[in-house]
DNA sequence: CAACGATGTCATACC
DNA sequence: GGGGTATGACATCGT
């Protein structure tokens, strides 16, 4: 048994808004030109913008760009790239929102994928792209497919409300409305603040790794927009598990009639969260529970923020009221329950026709129309994109038991906001953990006391995936182990064999006294516990060390194909070179009286600036120091003249230097000049 | 029904 | 030497 030395505890706060005003202060700055150190040239445009932001979105500036030191560098970009699609890309780096047409969608891969765009190629495209060339005709069950496949993908895009009529499979929107996407879109934003995109299909992807943050609403000013914001993976892995660990704590408030949903990590960087929306989201800590109402006029408004990172600090958990299981389960199935969020109504006023699926009264009436099914399929690829753990978990149960899966509709479409978390956090998440431990006791009724858990309430999600992951991943193990329990006749719950720490276990089999039989058992189920935690972890560790690998083979690639250009160029320019130079030889050589002047500038030209100079220089320069040195200078220009322009041989019949001292010409070769 | 991915379990090696 | 952990191999299950 292994004695604990004094434990230091090491805490780490992690701003989820942090990175995201830093995106936002250089997207100010680029449009201010302010600190901009790199003029991108696309055709015959020039953008403004920072090397480091262009180099860390794109493999190709990181190439071409780290190894400048040179201030105001200029870029040009090749023929390939077009502003079509750079454009776009641009504003990509510095907003995470990726604004696209069906017309212009393939400009913009293309020059993604020329440019090592990270984050948007299986993201984005690889979906998108076949279904805007589907055009729209995709039948329900091609959709299922594709949604299947989506979900076999690691994705990492966001998605929208799902409108099609499951019955009739019609699209709600017509053609000409427009969408936008936006998912996990800035914090700071509210709502309107989505722009307004009109005229065509265009589509925002937004892909800010900033705040889980859902908004689904109407854009109104005729157009049909919907907005469903939320966010991607915005922590590193260890806060991200965290994140995951943590619950939605679904915040209802009822004076700007929001339904929010945060999704709490386990950070408190809400308390210093400056932005409006921000202070909105602190004041609707104290929430109360909301009425049917509340939640009619949330959701009927189409605004339903979620958001990741901001946990409540402690001393708030216990007077932030969550949803009780009855409004959680209630506001998540007429979410998840329903192919697009239209269907969210409420009992009271009777506004969703079930049968139908639209709104019929509260939507306003942009809402109604018909969305195609292309941007519908897009908008749900996008959306579980967001969550990259989503479509693996999708067909687990919920772990929490509060909410009532018996009252889920009948649709599935949104089946993926349930995986928000809202059940399994309050568990895990330490400050929140009181809030539901009246009813989550275990059977036994003895949760272990803080001393028997030597895990800091605080601990990472590393640490802490035992608690979590005994929860979800070892629910159906843990089955069948609490029925050999019972066989056993355990005096204690099966679950806590696993959670607990050795000192404890050992503790416990001390106290318990227990039988061969049960000891055998419980050591068991311990064992085998802890192994499927560890193989949980390994294999995570497998695929993360895959993609980091990808990334490393996309860098490398990008990286050759910018040497082999450089490799192209290079050698065209030595071309250009001894074109000149064999035409100046020639000159020299088919005319019977040298001049001087003419060597002069031959050797000029040899140590000039001319784009091969440093190349030459190592052989030309240190031969060409002075007067003094001609036959030094002419051997090594006759070295040079054979090499570079062979013809010269075959029209004077001699080496150059022969010709010259045939001619009685004496070098008068002279320092270049600088 | 085969293929495939996810997951649990076992055996083993290593610390 | 015992315990914890990592990992390969295999089995099972669901899609």
């Amino acid at each position: 048994m292994s004695v604990d030395g004094p434990r230091t505890s090491v805490f780490t706060f992690q701003s989820a808004v942090h990175s995201h005003h830093v995106l936002r202060s250089l997207e100010e700055l680029r449009q201010k030109e302010l600190l901009c150190d790199v003029t991108v040239e696309v055709e015959r445009r020039s953008f403004r913008a920072h090397s480091s932001v262009l180099a860390s979105c794109s493999d190709y500036f990181y190439t071409r760009l780290t190894n400048q030191n040179r201030p105001n560098l200029t870029v040009r970009l090749p023929d390939e790239v077009t502003v079509e699609g750079f454009e776009p890309l641009l504003q990509f780096a510095y907003t995470a929102k990726l604004h696209f047409t069906k017309e212009n969608i393939l400009e913009i891969h293309r020059c993604a994928e020329f440019l090592g765009f990270q984050n948007l190629d299986k993201a984005c495209f690889e979906f998108l792209i076949p279904k805007f060339s589907d055009d729209g005709g995709t039948s329900k069950k091609e959709k299922g497919k594709s949604k299947g496949q989506a979900s076999h993908e690691k994705p990492q895009a966001v998605c929208s409300p799902n409108n099609q009529n499951p019955e009739t499979g019609e699209d709600r929107v017509p053609q000409d409305a427009s969408t936008v996407m936006q998912a996990a879109t800035s914090s700071v934003e509210s709502p309107k603040d989505c722009p307004p995109i009109s005229n065509e299909k265009e589509m925002q992807l937004d892909l800010s790794p900033l705040y889980a943050r859902s908004a689904l609403y109407p854009m109104g000013d005729g157009q049909d927009q919907f907005c469903l914001q939320n966010c991607g993976p915005q922590l590193p892995s260890a806060s991200m598990a965290g994140a995951e660990l943590c619950p939605l704590s679904i915040s209802i408030s009822s004076d700007n009639e929001k339904l929010r949903s945060s999704a709490a990590g386990c950070g408190e960087d809400i308390l210093a969260i400056e932005d409006e929306f921000q202070k909105e989201l602190a004041m609707d800590v104290h929430c109360e529970p909301p009425t049917d109402k509340d939640l009619n006029i949330n959701i009927t408004e189409g605004h339903f923020d979620q958001r990741e990172g901001p946990l409540m600090p402690p001393a708030d958990c216990s007077q932030q009221c969550p949803l009780n299981s009855v409004q959680s389960s209630g506001v998540l199935d007429s979410i998840s329950g329903t192919p697009d969020l239209s269907n969210i109504g409420t009992d009271d006023n009777q506004v969703f026709d079930s049968n139908e699926q639209t709104f019929s009264e509260l939507t306003p009436k942009d809402c109604s129309t018909e969305r195609s099914t292309v941007e519908r399929e897009v908008a749900e690829h996008l959306a579980k994109g967001f969550w990259p753990d989503l479509s693996s978990t999708l067909n687990e149960p919920l772990p929490l038991d509060s909410i009532d899966q018996s009252s889920a509709g009948n649709g599935s479409d949104f089946h993926w906001l349930k995986h928000l978390d809202l059940g399994a956090a309050p568990d895990d998440c330490p400050f929140l953990r009181d809030l539901s431990s009246s009813d989550r006791q275990t059977p036994g009724g003895d949760t272990l006391s803080k001393g028997d858990t030597e895990d800091s309430p605080c601990m990472s999600p590393i640490n802490s995936m035992e608690n979590s992951e005994c929860e979800s991943d070892g629910d159906c193990a843990q089955c069948g182990s609490s029925e050999q329990a019972q066989e056993v006749d355990l005096p204690f719950p099966v679950e806590q064999i696993s959670s607990m720490t050795r000192r404890a276990f050992l503790q416990m089999l001390k106290r318990e006294q227990l039988t061969p039989e049960q000891l055998e058992f419980v050591q068991d189920v311990r064992r085998r516990s802890k192994n499927r935690m560890a193989a949980q972890r390994c294999r995570k560790r497998k695929l993360d060390c895959i993609y980091k690998l990808e990334g490393e083979i996309k860098k490398l690639r990008s990286e050759k194909e910018k040497l082999l250009q450089d490799h192209n160029q290079l050698k065209l320019s030595i071309e250009d070179v001894r074109q000149n130079l064999s035409g100046l030889c020639q000159s020299l050589c088919t005319d019977n009286s040298p001049q001087s002047e003419q060597l002069q500038a031959l050797a000029r030209y040899v140590s000039s600036d001319c784009p091969t100079s440093v190349l030459l220089t190592p052989m030309a320069s240190p031969s060409l120091a002075g007067p003094d040195q001609d036959v030094h200078a002419n051997s090594t220009l006759d070295t040079f003249l054979a090499d570079t322009c062979p013809e010269v041989d075959s029209v004077a019949l001699r080496s150059p230097t022969a010709f010259l001292q045939d001619n009685n010409i004496q070098s008068t070769v002279t320092d270049p000049a600088p």
